[in-house]
DNA sequence: GAGCGCCTGAGAACCATTGTCAACTCTGGT
DNA sequence: ACCAGAGTTGACAATGGTTCTCAGGCGCTC
């Protein structure tokens, strides 16, 4: 059984207030400047059962490590900034097609993908004359 | 000066042998079986060298583990099957335009991306009755 | 062959993440 | 309200991939 509590709701709260990917650690520290004590253990867990219930969404830096932020609860995939890290949901059913289609060619059945795209945003192109 | 050496030899000499995805402790414990002994260090450091120089190409599964193999002058992408392992090359020139679209649609240059399927494939299924 | 640097490698350090476990706190039944 | 049981918490230890350190090794050039 699920049980909401002021941990678990703290930690929501955070990805309520903030736009973009933010780390465990990072919401942790946040949450700790505020006053608000809560065990990193315990904000891992909310963390990663947020991203369960699909409440979060997950990807991983370059460094490896973990970033998480509210998502829409449709299916997407990410256009991330190789520079400034801003990021733009992107829908593709057809990518979302071609991949179940692919993969069931090759009979393989309970198919989940992971597509990310990464480039460099008009903002952060230096303009070479 | 980039300089030449048996060790930097040794691990290109794996990628050239393998295909698909192979993380550097796997590199190193291959190289170590084989009787070829390279340090630990020297394998990230060769691997990331390559990477650098464009031979290599990287990834990060979902445990933040990173997984290097050779850039072959074929893009293509891999489907995983989530219990044996197995994996199979497929090419999707329609994913690569779709993204690439969406990427310029966006303002973004510099285009890459990542994709991975999992499945479970035919062997692994259990025939449920 | 000699000297200069880059390169190597064993181990320690690092750091995000996960595991542990006793104490705690909801929730439902009485 | 009270109690019991099960989910939760949090400080701390452990894990594991990756990076750092530094003394010694080796390739290159003269």
């Amino acid at each position: 059984m699920v049980r909401p509590t002021r941990q678990r709701a703290a930690v929501a709260a955070v990805f309520d207030e903030l736009e973009g990917f933010h780390s465990a650690q990072e919401v942790h520290a946040r949450l700790r400047t505020a006053g608000d004590t809560v065990g990193l253990s315990t904000v891992y867990r909310a963390v990663q059962a947020l991203a369960d219930d699909g409440e979060l969404d997950s990807i991983r830096t370059d460094s490896g490590e973990a970033l998480y932020r509210r998502c829409s609860t449709q299916h997407h995939h990410h256009l991330v900034c190789r520079s400034c890290g801003r990021t733009v949901e992107v829908a593709g059913p057809t990518v979302e097609q071609w991949a179940d289609r692919v993969a069931g060619e090759h009979g393989f059945a309970d198919v989940s993908h992971t597509l990310e795209i990464f480039g460099t945003c008009a903002d952060c192109r230096v303009p070479t004359p």
